[in-house]
DNA sequence: CTTCCGTGGTTCATTATTATCACCGGCGGT
DNA sequence: ACCGCCGGTGATAATAATGAACCACGGAAG
């Protein structure tokens, strides 16, 4: 964090669906930059057209040059394409919001959503750059991804976002062995109150979690028959969309899942 | 350009839909940066999840934190679901490529596509960053952009793509007087070989261009009767476009496509 | 097998860039 | 008129970027 384009680059995570336009001071205050230097960051940035700042008011918002890089992106690599359909299906047979979310550098980008019909549901605030230690997905994500971005994640600063988070470097050691030997994660409000999270991993043609899949329901709903028509779901859309992509999914991911599919097929119900 | 962020920003241009996939040296030769500085930096955009780096042949591709942006932007200020189904109408009436192009900081950024059905089309290299003075969707931008964007443009460097580019800043300036006075932009080649294209613009809720829609076909197949076509459906389209951004038309450029569509009513055929 | 050239990646002293702070003009509420 | 906050600016002190040299590797050619 200590380059200038790494700080010139939070800027633009400062950016969601929630607060889509920032204002100067604004940004310099969540950054904890110095106005000056967000302004002339922030001027480079609509030179490349990362940015743009419109109307009176002067708020910056994202520019038409991130929709370029999404294109071509997309174009040689698609998979929002791809992740789409599986969402689909997912809040389809669920009945609860499905999102997909790749590993975007050291952090998680939720990058496809599909919510539920139901009158109350998960109705989650996508855009943002997510933690990895406090969501499923995150967890998922984690759990087979490159050991070295594991250990960077479990030895940076893990804040607490909600009073359920688990922030003790141990435990979430432990977790992740735990995810990695069942093939899902879950996260009991850890992200945010009221919110279940079960997710499954996603992988890269070189057997490296790529992202994961997941399903939000509102915590108090959960039961252990949904959790179970969740868990399943995922699993199975999860192999395809790793197919679809040109991943390949490593043996250990694929006994974890065969277990926990099998102990679900004893229980009775 | 000689902030270090810029350079750093300089490194996303070299990726586009021809080239998706970069190495490190190449990188650092066609930005003209060291090896070493390319090397630091796109570690840091790494991190930030704008580039990944994936494969055994290491070479870096745009990354997932684009598509987050990329979404970011479109969820709150949807444009390409608004382009799209006018490039689809433009390309079906006139049988010819169509595309879209907003101004994205100093260049423009191409950001839909329509391609004919026709066995013959123009087939572009969308994804690119474009300058304005060598194609029609630049000029139609320029020519309605804020001032201070077109005097910048036309005092930096003009460098010649084809043999037709027209680079004397005087005579640009001319062309530009000629597309506010008739609404539309012409060029003859000037930004690839045998391609002839014809743009108007689009505007931002303050009555400046926001960028442009395009119809480009083979430059030997150009008839005035298709150019006709072109320009009077481009002219319509454009007009439903600025409406659905929330745009507004500039008297200027109202009465310049009234002018210009009133003299095809007079002509013959 | 050796040589050569091209990769991607790293190091570190030099140097140029960048952050900082106080300041300015403008706007809106009190 | 005042106050606070906004976006924006400029000179100086402090920091971060630079780039040549270097390493290890791999493939092609001699």
């Amino acid at each position: 964090m200590s380059t200038t384009v790494a700080k010139a680059l939070t800027l633009l995570d400062q950016f969601s669906e929630d607060t889509p336009e920032v204002g100067l001071s604004d940004l310099a205050r969540r950054t904890g930059l110095d106005k000056a230097t967000v302004h002339r960051m922030m001027s480079v940035l609509a030179d490349a057209g990362l940015v743009e700042q419109r109307g009176a008011a002067r708020l910056y918002r994202l520019g038409p040059g991130v929709l370029r890089l999404a294109r071509v992106r997309e174009k040689s690599f698609p998979v929002t394409a791809i992740f789409q359909p599986a969402l689909d299906s997912l809040a389809s047979k669920t009945g609860e919001t499905a999102h997909a979310s790749l590993i975007s550098g050291r952090a998680l980008a939720t990058i496809d959503v599909c919510e539920s019909n139901r009158s109350s549901r998960v109705s989650l605030v996508a855009g943002e750059v997510l933690p990895f230690h406090t969501t499923a997905s995150g967890m998922a994500a984690l759990a087979f991804a490159y050991p070295e971005l594991r250990e960077r994640t479990l030895s940076s600063s893990l804040s607490a976002k909600t009073a359920h988070t688990v922030t003790d470097v141990k435990l979430l050691r432990q977790r992740l062995e735990e995810v990695a030997a069942s093939g899902f994660a879950e996260s009991d409000q850890g992200n945010e109150e009221d919110v279940y999270g079960i997710a499954v991993p996603v992988f890269y043609a070189d057997g490296f979690a790529s992202g994961s899949i997941a399903v939000a329901t509102p915590a108090h709903r959960m039961t252990p028959d949904l959790r179970q028509t969740i868990i399943c779901a995922l699993i199975r859309e999860a192999e395809k969309v790793t197919f679809n992509v040109g991943g390949t999914v490593p043996a250990s991911y694929r006994n974890a899942a065969a277990r926990s599919l099998a102990s679900f097929a004893k229980m009775p119900g």
